[in-house]
RNA sequence: GCCGGGAUGGCGUAAUGGUAGCCGCGCACGACUCAAAAUCGUGUCCCGCAAGGGGUGAGAGUUCGAGUCUCUCUCCCGGCACCA
């Protein structure tokens, strides 16, 4: 497969050449130009390249190619996150030096890179595990330490009993034994470096709306972020001076309480005295062996303990409920403690089910939300009964139209209103007691109208949408006027009640209803009004939050589910934590001036209880030798997520040994124009190093607050039988496929399977390669065909070409720029030969995806320069049109054919051409028309 | 369970509400060849000899016209998941 095309020679060339010439170095600033950073996650050094860096880092170098060539100073950094466990396993698998593993990797696979031909600017590249990178991480958790974003906590880890030492997640097998040993792994609380990130939870959140990035990365950020809005609320425990404070989002509920649940490791527990002190330490020690998964698992058996004896005060109410522990309360959570309302909560349900604790229903469920109606059995709409209240929006007052049995009923019964000598209350109850001598109504409201309107358009039966929709515009006028009509208006009247009016006249009917729904053993979970509450009564669940947590002395409070970030790690291969100790045990930061705190070499890597870094004793008496006797270092080292969370800002300022990078730079490059990734990165990388920039952002070190202007997650590549790549299932190997196709027609290949920035699987296609390499051949054989003037007939086709690739890759949507060449290439084909401006447009169209052939190719036609200097082609408007068109001819809205006909001709012509055409005129002879006319498009005739 | 995103030929995919299936793969036939590969050409959604008809997960709706917009449902993928 090459005819002359000898794409190993080609390749390595040019990449010299590059090399050479420094092709790809980009400064700071160019006159005239924008700066653009398009940034791909940096790579971890596992020295072998795999199609998935091909497509995370190939495919990005076509947008950066382009952007170079629309006139931008387009900066495409590359570096390795060097750091980490593998290195560690391999020192201890093959007692090798981790740093020597790594260095060596490094080296191959920048070898590897080098060979795909991207644009890369090595000139600022570092790898995060030298001491002239990992200082700044010591830098800036200085910083960090002391603006109070650090703190110590004890965490539980996960602990291996036999290798006696800290397991990663990712060494623990999801049965819950490590991966190594084979132990049971436990839970052990360890003290830990933690960051304050929670703080910034509320502004990481808040912030995404701003963010132009697609929703769905967002919304991922939302959920792992889990904002609730809620209470907190002290309950005394009976007889102590014991407190047991709880979140609930559900203070409206808590006249509903029966119990309360403490998780098993919440301090209480040790401090309370009950009467079965050894069955709550078995189930405490219980709870901590299990594994997360064990604990967590969604619909599993509850299990807990009572604490015998221990009642606590409800301060609602001033009923004495008892005191469980239980491990689906979370001690990381809230506040680790919870009030339980079975009736209005699935988990407080089924542990009160199971334990026998009473249920007390105060919540009479009615959604206000007029899109999600609740679901109360309303199988058949005609045994739906509906009370329509029409809401005046300039009052805020409610009268009342109607109740029926059906649909048909509100269309036509806007009566309502009150007779004479009654009051709205009776005038509603009148039509209650009606409506209850129906038997088996099953009977729902709705406060809005519009509630009803949409619920019953959204019903199963379509047949009613309509109605319903008259039904809608009908009120709609009725609200803005807040009159009935004039027709309606002299048999009915219409009398203005307020909303709690409303509410007294119907918690009674729905009290029924719940009561029936018990019977079948359903939670309802929704809000709605409240009973059995005392004084709130009646009140809706939103008012009551805020009032009975006021009533009892509470807060409203917000909690999140992301937790603060644990940033120690008890490993060799990483950033040592900053931190000594005096002789009394108290942490100091190790001041600036002595960083980089240098990562000891004499160190034992086998796991042996404690951390790597302990057995070294270079560090012990470089501590006592800086600090004094008695001071000891910290042995841990940190998350190799620290090392990604800020390296961005160091590729603008690489080589800066007097500040990690200087603002100076910043203002030039930041924020990242353009951020390609893994989506396996969306919330835990993606928001350490928001939380990053925003925290270095308040200490005046960086300029933007938000880092990444757009975010894109790539899809995956698979075998060609949609299974995974990996060591059993098999993995497609880039350099083989390199060498037999080249790297242009690898990288064109994984830009034309489908759109990139969609997430996805996608699979390789042997046969999909060949034929890129075999258009390549092709553009490579167009070269034997260059004439030197422009070939008129392939001129549309070359300006739309132009106008769509450049169009493409602005949307990422290289498959379909690729398509758009490949059809230009058919059209020269078919032409015979081309114009040399052609050819050349071509081939700069063509430079960012197939880098080297355009190249070699551009040279060949006597360029000196490199093509990838060259400025991207600009297409005339005027030329993208070919003189005719063929437009669809339908009858009735079904295409019966087409007409090809000159452009722009008016309906009059397209239609007179139609009854010349033979086949085609039969149809407008048997029905007068009308006919729809789209210039150029279609033209529909319609009986 | 909740939140996102999907569903179009044998496959990857393409279609500002306007001829569904562009482009590529695969396949079939033909040319070149002793032959094969490569290359080139023609064809390739389904039914039908044709005329014609049907077709974008299912059903309905809006529209002159729906893959595209609205609603209901099914299935698939991803994330979260005892979060009070």
């Amino acid at each position: 497969m090459s005819r002359d095309y000898d794409h190993k020679a080609i390749e390595k060339k040019w990449q010299k050449i590059w090399a050479e010439e420094s092709v790809y170095k980009v400064e700071d600033t160019v006159p005239g130009k924008d700066n653009v950073c398009v940034l791909v996650e940096l790579p971890y050094p596992s020295g072998n390249l795999h199609v998935g860096h091909w497509y995370a880092f190939a495919v990005p170098d076509i947008f950066v190619r382009f952007k170079r060539m629309t006139g931008h100073n387009a900066l495409y950094p590359i570096g390795f996150d060097a750091f980490g466990l593998p290195a560690e396993n391999a020192a201890i698998k093959h007692a090798v030096n981790p740093r020597e593993w790594t260095e060596e990797n490094i080296k191959t696979m920048r070898a590897q890179l080098e060979a795909m031909g991207n644009s890369f600017d090595w000139s600022r590249s570092f790898a995060t595990c030298t001491p002239e990178y990992y200082r700044w991480n010591q830098w800036i958790f200085n910083r960090f330490f002391e603006r109070g974003l650090v703190y110590r906590k004890k965490v539980p880890v996960n602990w291996d009993p036999i290798d006696q030492t800290v397991l990663a997640n990712e060494q623990v097998l999801p049965d819950g034994t490590a991966e190594r040993s084979g132990a049971k792994v436990e839970k052990k609380d360890l003290d830990q470096w933690m960051f304050r990130i929670t703080k910034y939870a509320e502004r990481l959140l808040k912030n995404l709306d701003a963010l132009s990035w697609p929703e769905s990365i967002k919304e991922l950020q939302r959920t792992w972020i889990g904002k609730s809005e809620g209470a907190e609320i002290e309950f005394a425990v009976v007889g102590t001076e014991h407190k047991i404070n709880v979140f609930t989002t559900r203070p409206d509920t808590l006249f509903g309480v029966t119990y309360m649940v403490l998780a098993p490791e919440h301090p209480l527990v040790a401090r309370l005295s009950y009467e079965n002190k050894d069955e709550v330490s078995a189930y405490v020690a219980a709870a901590r062996l299990k594994s997360e998964i064990d604990r967590t698992a969604a619909g599993k058996e509850k299990t807990g303990v009572r604490l015998q004896g221990v009642m606590a005060l409800n301060p609602a109410n001033n009923q004495e409920v008892p005191v469980f522990i239980a491990d689906y309360v979370l001690a990381s959570y809230g506040t680790g403690a919870s009030m339980a309302v079975p009736a209005h909560d699935e988990r407080d349900f089924a542990f009160a089910k199971k334990f026998n604790v009473p249920i007390v229903q105060v919540i009479v469920p009615c959604s206000d939300d007029p899109i999600n109606p609740p679901k109360n059995g309303l199988e058949e709409i005609e045994r739906e009964t509906i009370i329509v209240f029409l809401k005046n929006k300039a009052t805020g007052l409610y009268a009342l139209l109607d109740w029926h049995g059906s649909l048909e009923g509100i269309t036509t019964g806007i009566m309502g209103g009150v007779e004479d000598g009654q009051t709205p209350e009776e005038a509603v109850l009148a039509e209650i007691q009606e409506e209850a001598a129906i038997p088996d109504a099953v009977v729902t409201r709705k406060l809005k109208w519009v509630t009803a309107a949409r619920y019953c358009a959204s019903h199963k039966n379509q047949n009613r949408k309509a109605i319903a929709h008259a039904f809608l515009a009908e009120i709609e006028d009725l609200s803005q006027q807040g009159t009935i009509p004039e027709s309606e208006a002299k048999t009915h009247t219409l009398t203005w009640v307020d909303e709690s009016k409303v509410r007294d006249c119907l918690v009674p009917i729905h009290q029924k209803m719940i009561w029936d729904q018990f019977k079948e053993e359903k939670v309802l979970t929704e809000g709605g009004f409240l009973m059995n509450s005392g004084k709130f009564n009646g009140a809706s669940s939103e008012d009551a939050k805020s009032r009975i947590t006021e009533f009892v002395g509470g807060r409203m409070a917000t909690t999140y589910k992301m937790r603060d970030w644990s940033i120690s790690r008890q490993r060799y291969w990483g950033t040592p934590i900053p931190i000594v100790y005096d002789p009394e045990g108290t942490a100091h930061p190790i001041p600036d001036e002595h960083l980089p705190w240098l990562l000891p070499t004499d160190v034992d890597y086998n796991p042996k209880g404690t951390s790597p870094l302990g057995s070294s004793k270079e560090l012990f008496e470089r501590t006592e030798r800086i600090f004094g006797k008695g001071w000891k270092p910290e042995v841990e080292t940190m998350d190799t997520f620290m090392d990604s969370s800020w390296y961005f800002l160091r590729y603008l300022d690489s080589r800066n040994e007097k500040e990690f990078s200087s603002r100076d730079k910043q203002e030039q490059w930041m924020p990242i124009h353009t951020y390609f990734g893994g989506a396996e990165h969306t919330t835990v990388h993606l928001l350490y190093s928001r939380f990053f920039q925003m925290a270095l952002y308040d200490l005046g070190l960086v300029t933007v607050e938000e880092p990444y202007t757009r975010r894109f997650n790539r899809g995956l590549i698979v075998n060609e039988d949609g299974s995974k790549m990996s060591k059993r299932t098999g993995a497609v190997n880039p350099d083989e496929q390199v060498a037999i196709v080249g790297a242009d027609a690898v990288k064109m290949y994984l830009a034309f399977m489908g759109p990139y920035g969609v997430t996805g699987n996608y699979p390789w296609n042997p046969g999909g390669v060949v034929g890129v390499r075999r258009f390549l051949e092709r553009v490579w054989g167009l070269a034997e065909k260059v004439v030197e003037d422009a070939r008129e007939m392939i001129e549309a086709p070359l300006h739309q070409t132009i106008k769509k690739v450049g169009e493409d890759i602005e949307a990422f949507k290289f498959n379909t720029a690729i398509s758009q060449m490949m059809i230009f290439v058919n059209a020269v084909e078919k032409e015979g030969d081309l114009g040399r401006a052609q050819y050349e447009v071509l081939l700069r169209l063509l430079a960012p995806f197939a880098p080297h052939i355009t190249e070699e190719l551009w040279h060949r036609l006597g360029h000196t320069g490199s093509i990838h200097l060259e400025a991207w082609p600009v297409y005339n408007p005027d030329r993208l049109t070919s003189e005719t068109v063929t437009m669809a001819v339908q009858i009735d809205g079904k295409t019966k054919g087409t007409l090809t006909v000159s452009r722009g001709l008016t309906e009059e012509a397209v239609l007179a051409a139609v009854r010349e055409d033979a086949k085609l005129a039969q149809y407008i002879a048997k029905f007068p028309s009308r006919v729809v006319f789209i210039p150029d498009k279609v033209i529909n005739i319609v009986p």
